[in-house]
DNA sequence: GTCATATACTTGCATATTGCAATTAATTGC
DNA sequence: GCAATTAATTGCAATATGCAAGTATATGAC
């Protein structure tokens, strides 16, 4: 009688699979922030994103605010409504060509902003401190080269990815 | 008249805010498999960590499941409910206390697993083979203390982050 | 000029997903 | 034996998402 099948040792083990890991690290830190902009401001995670990019640039349009934090123009239309109908942001449109909008931050946004801004900067610091200052200093390299992998891996799209897995 | 207003330089910016950029990067790795396993397969996203998570481990309960890939029992329980749909996995209750739940994975499900895992060893391969071999030396550990601290951020909640935000 | 085409964004609606209360089933403590 | 606890599931309401269609504006052909 054979016991219960145990993976062979080079299968993958999702709870040591990069991706995963980064996923998870993601997941758990997004929480708790969460948390607190959706109880304290009624916002979703779009709204968030979308508050910090026009905190730093305001007066975006609906597409640029799309390509800066990772959201479909349905995604981002909505998320404005939700800024605007709580007094965070205003929306206009532009005077060069006025099929763009020109979305800015009103002054309860910035508070807001402000605010959630200054959980993530602990948190971020909280991270960066339980690493050693060698791995510090190599993190935003490494980031920076995992962007730009994950962002041709995805462009290329599973059908590639299945032409090299040779099976 | 004032030009639109700059985020001043300590400001947090989303693009360089190390959660966010974590979670692009875990975001748009996923996206490909995830339309990988759902068109092949008709599998969500929980289904397949819980594949994967009864491909070690056969005969799991639905709790060690979830908490082995940090779903909720609700989310545990209608991933496994998808899986056995599709052939893919068995539910059992378990011989020593009947609440319990051993779910096991199917030859078809370790079929699935093998195709859809073999996908997943190509992008972390791609993402290592992006690193530098010092950068491959680290972030294993790396990766270990992220794990952990995230989550002693996520336990303690929001309301600790903002006393220690000072404001 | 004007009419077809393209672009930016929004809205409505059907569908999926999620969150949570309530339920079932089994076990444990007293 | 029976209240309390635990594991898992189900039903349903709330929410989010995907996408077709709509509005408004701009551009290019002629």
């Amino acid at each position: 009688m054979e016991r219960a099948r145990t993976a062979s040792p080079d299968a993958l083990r999702l709870s040591a699979w990069l991706p995963y890991r980064l996923f998870i690290v993601a997941a758990r830190i997004a929480r708790p922030l969460e948390t607190f902009y959706g109880e304290r401001f009624g916002l979703s995670q779009a709204a968030w994103r979308i508050l910090a990019i026009i905190a730093e640039r305001t007066g975006a349009s609906a597409s640029e605010i799309g390509q800066a934090c990772a959201l479909d123009p349905f995604a981002v239309s909505r998320g404005i409504g939700q800024l605007v109908e709580r007094g965070f942001a205003r929306r206009a449109t532009a005077r060069s060509d006025r099929r763009f909008a020109a979305v800015s931050i009103t002054a309860r946004g910035r508070a807001a902003f402000d605010e959630i801004a200054s959980l993530g900067r602990v948190i971020e610091a909280d991270l960066l401190a339980s690493l050693s200052s060698a791995e510090r200093e190599v993190i935003d390299g490494m980031l920076r080269k995992l962007e730009g992998e994950s962002a041709r891996i995805e462009s290329a799209g599973w059908r590639a990815l299945q032409e090299r897995a040779g099976r």
